[in-house]
RNA sequence: GGGCGAUUAGCUCAGUUGGUAGAGCAACUCUUUUACACAGAGAAGGUCACAGGUUCAAGUCCUGUAUCGCCCACCA
């Protein structure tokens, strides 16, 4: 009997040197797994690529539960005879990144970005994101995940380079990407146009003001926006409304808050006879629906009437202003005038740019998009929408909880153009350049003098959208590529579905002809007691570096597992993970008591083992089974759950307890056969616990008799 | 405005093709030189949100209602 077992399992003891003895075996690395039990080599990959998180970031509860799941599947299918390897990397984390860091550089010395400069900006942050690189990368490694490490990836690394530059130079060939003066999300706050995915809608009370444009206009319009008004360039009502049709066609002049307009009355069905006072007043240029409505009816007119820093740019009164405090302006104006004719509070949505809470003013600006909607020769005419649509709808991707698919379609029916490029310096830059009217497209600068580059840089999920092939030496073909492409699972939480998700089926389905992974397994969110969203304002933020600290990795994991039914959020507080904590303990005396039976009954693994006996064993089996079973559905919380209620309330509470007798009885040969019967027990117990708690099993095992190798490559009790 | 999900023991959740309701945690009682008190034994606890319907039989299927939550959306 070692010694170690005489006292509780101490998980801070054993985790940091399990961790390395795993790491030093290679076996993270597919390319060193031992050969399957019969010899042969194996053959049936199974991947998973990394979520990565982002390079400047600690661990928080997000990435406990996403590594726990992603450990759980890669260590089971490995343990299963295939070549499992999951990747790891970090993501750049483009403006998160860069404005942490530009916030450090104004506030020790007060300089911005521009009073830098691009290069030493740059040199900055990629000093900041290397520096904290390995912060998260040992956090990642204290949650025992079997990551290879030797495939590391970085989003803003050489080889993802370059799988940028091809992918975008491709796309572009090919016409999905072209560049175009349209109405983009601005966000005055970060300086950067922002993609539609990126905006969250705040809903809040604005003032509906119905006024007229001047004395003799003969239709009275409504508005949240005054100040845009300033912008129009038409009215447009509902073809069938009776009220307005006389003026439709006709034209008028009027002098609004000292800007000139010029403004045409059109039919739209678009515009809702009910609302206010049924005539729309149309800004092309400040509102997507006025835009595509300017369209329709040939306005060309399109003056811009604010800048990007949220300033009016118009002459007069409200020159200079921002917009808040130009809209004053104007209601004033209009009362003053008797142009105004009432106002009532409404709720209006206001859209928000998620990473600053900037609000979005829509701008025509001049920018580089993917064409979601162009039919592709190549791929018989079909657009990349229809291409993302038939990915699932096809059962190419799978994903679970299966509901998620409606999402997913309805999503796609709603797409548009994707805006890629963005205003800040961090990332990967736009492989294009100009000299003139010259446009040069290509992974290399030009040759010749007189080239400027692209000042922007491009979306960070276009790079993360590459992620399943670059990670993997895309565009080479390396045999990487050929063995581990499609994945087999990406896993993630579901409010990146949109984000990611399904960038990374466009991309895969244009650039690999194929999908990026075959099933996608969505978790829910992980959320306090109380079933409140974690964050610093509450303080009831849960460090998952604390709780490891205190209960071990071990009992962290299984605490985000179990009870966490796929893309259900789950709440987790301390006593949950202590109880888990318990349960290692459980195991660990467990074990405690079947080798110190052996030892006293003289058995060895392989001691005769009557017909009684036997049966124990193959209720472990079953259990082995069922938890297999669970897992390959992706029901990893009733496969832990299983596990957990046989171990503790079958083996523990019945089968050792049933055993007592025998053990301590006058048969020696019946006792031999039972303590053999645990030992060969227990062996299975530990296999099928070990993808959910790593740490102890493998602790355990250096001491059962069967070992020949690492736990963690040990065949699947079948 | 559209869509999705949830509603089962005090709390957190399971309940797989319809067959007399389960677990963990908490609380209660008892048990400490005998694998483990990071434990064991035992008892207690539920009109399965509500109203209809289908069925021999409904937590499970259908319809509707209510409450909560989430996602999407160009009603200015």
């Amino acid at each position: 009997m070692p010694e170690k077992f005489l006292k509780p399992y101490d998980a801070q003891a054993s985790e940091a040197s399990i961790y390395k003895t795993w790491e030093e075996s290679g076996y993270f690395n597919p390319d060193n797994l031992p050969p399957l039990q019969d010899g042969s080599a194996r053959t049936e990959p199974f991947s998973i690529v990394l979520p990565p998180p982002n390079v400047t970031g600690t661990l928080h509860l997000g990435h406990a539960s996403m590594l726990a799941v992603e450990d759980i599947l890669v260590r089971y299918n490995r343990m299963k005879g295939k070549k499992a390897l999951w990747i790891p990397g970090t993501d750049s984390a483009a403006i998160a990144t860069q404005s942490k860091v530009e916030k450090e550089i104004q506030k020790s010395e007060g300089k911005s970005r521009h009073d830098l400069g691009r290069d030493e900006l740059l040199k900055r942050v990629d000093a900041f994101a290397e520096e904290s690189k390995t912060t998260i990368v040992n956090q990642v490694k204290r949650m025992g995940s079997s990551l290879d490490w030797s495939r590391y990836a970085y989003t803003l690394d050489d080889k993802r380079y370059k799988a940028v530059m091809e992918a975008f130079v491709r796309m572009y060939d090919a016409g999905l990407i072209y560049r175009g003066n349209r109405i983009v999300n601005w966000d005055p706050k970060g300086q950067t146009t922002i993609s539609d995915d990126e905006i969250v809608h705040e809903e809040r009370t604005a003032k509906l003001v119905t006024f007229k444009y001047s004395k003799d206009f003969p239709i009275a319009v409504s508005t949240t926006r005054l100040e845009t008004k300033v912008g129009d360039t038409a009215v447009a009502v509902h073809p069938d409304d009776a009220r307005y049709q006389e003026f439709v066609g006709k034209e008028y002049d009027a002098t609004f808050c000292g800007v000139p307009l010029h403004i045409k009355i059109i039919a739209d069905k678009e515009v809702d006879p009910e609302f206010g006072t049924g005539a729309l007043g149309v800004t092309p240029a400040h509102s997507q629906t006025d835009w595509e409505i300017a369209d329709r009816h040939n306005i060309a007119a399109r003056p811009q009437v604010i800048n990007e820093y949220a300033k009016m740019t118009v002459e007069g009164p409200l020159s200079g202003k921002k917009v808040l405090e130009a809209r004053e302006t104007v209601l004033e104006w209009l009362k003053t005038e008797g142009l105004f004719i009432e106002e009532k509070d409404i709720q209006q949505n206001v859209s928000t740019a998620e990473r600053t809470g900037g609000i979005i003013e829509p701008l025509p600006k001049l920018q580089w998009f993917i064409d979601v909607n162009k039919p592709i020769a190549e791929r018989g005419d079909k657009s990349l929408k229809e291409l993302m649509r038939e990915a699932v709808a096809s059962g190419g991707v799978m994903i679970t909880p299966s509901h998620f698919e409606k999402i997913y379609f309805h999503w796609i029916e709603n797409l548009r153009d994707w805006c890629i490029s963005r205003q800040i310096w961090f990332g990967h830059r736009i492989p294009v350049w100009y000299k003139g009217t010259e446009t040069y497209v290509g992974i290399e600068a030009p040759e010749g003098e007189g080239w400027g580059q692209d000042q922007d840089t491009l979306d960070t999920w276009f790079s993360s959208g590459l992620w399943t092939f670059s990670t993997l030496g895309w565009p080479e073909e390396t045999e990487d590529l050929k063995t581990f492409h499609p994945t087999s699972v990406l896993e993630t939480g579901y409010d990146i579905l949109f984000f990611w998700v399904a960038r990374m089926i466009l991309m895969s389905s244009f650039l690999m002809k194929e999908v990026p992974f075959k099933n996608v397994y969505l978790h829910g969110l992980v959320r306090d007691g109380q079933g409140r969203k974690m964050s610093k304002s509450l303080g009831n933020i849960i460090d998952p570096l604390d709780m490891i600290n205190k209960y071990g990795a071990d009992a962290v994991r299984l605490s985000l597992i179990v009870g966490a039914a796929p893309g259900n959020d789950i709440r987790l507080d301390e006593n949950r993970i202590r109880a888990y904590k318990n349960f290692a303990n459980k195991v660990w005396n467990i074990t405690r008591f079947v080798l110190e039976s052996a030892q006293e009954a003289d058995a060895i693994v392989d001691s005769p083992i009557n017909p009684a006996d036997e049966s124990l064993i193959a209720e472990a089996k079953v259990m082995a089974q069922e938890v297999a079973k669970h897992i390959d559905t992706f029901r990893l919380d009733l496969a832990a759950d299983a596990a957990y209620q046989f171990i503790w309330h079958r083996f523990a509470d019945e089968v050792l307890e049933e055993s007592k007798p025998l053990l301590r009885g006058d048969d020696k040969v019946r006792a031999a056969s039972r303590a053999a019967a645990l030992l060969q027990s227990l062996d299975i117990l530990l296999k099928a616990l070990h993808p959910f708690m790593p740490f102890v099993t493998e602790e355990i095992w250096k001491d059962m008799p069967s070992r020949k190798d690492l736990l963690m490559v040990e065949a699947w009790p079948s």
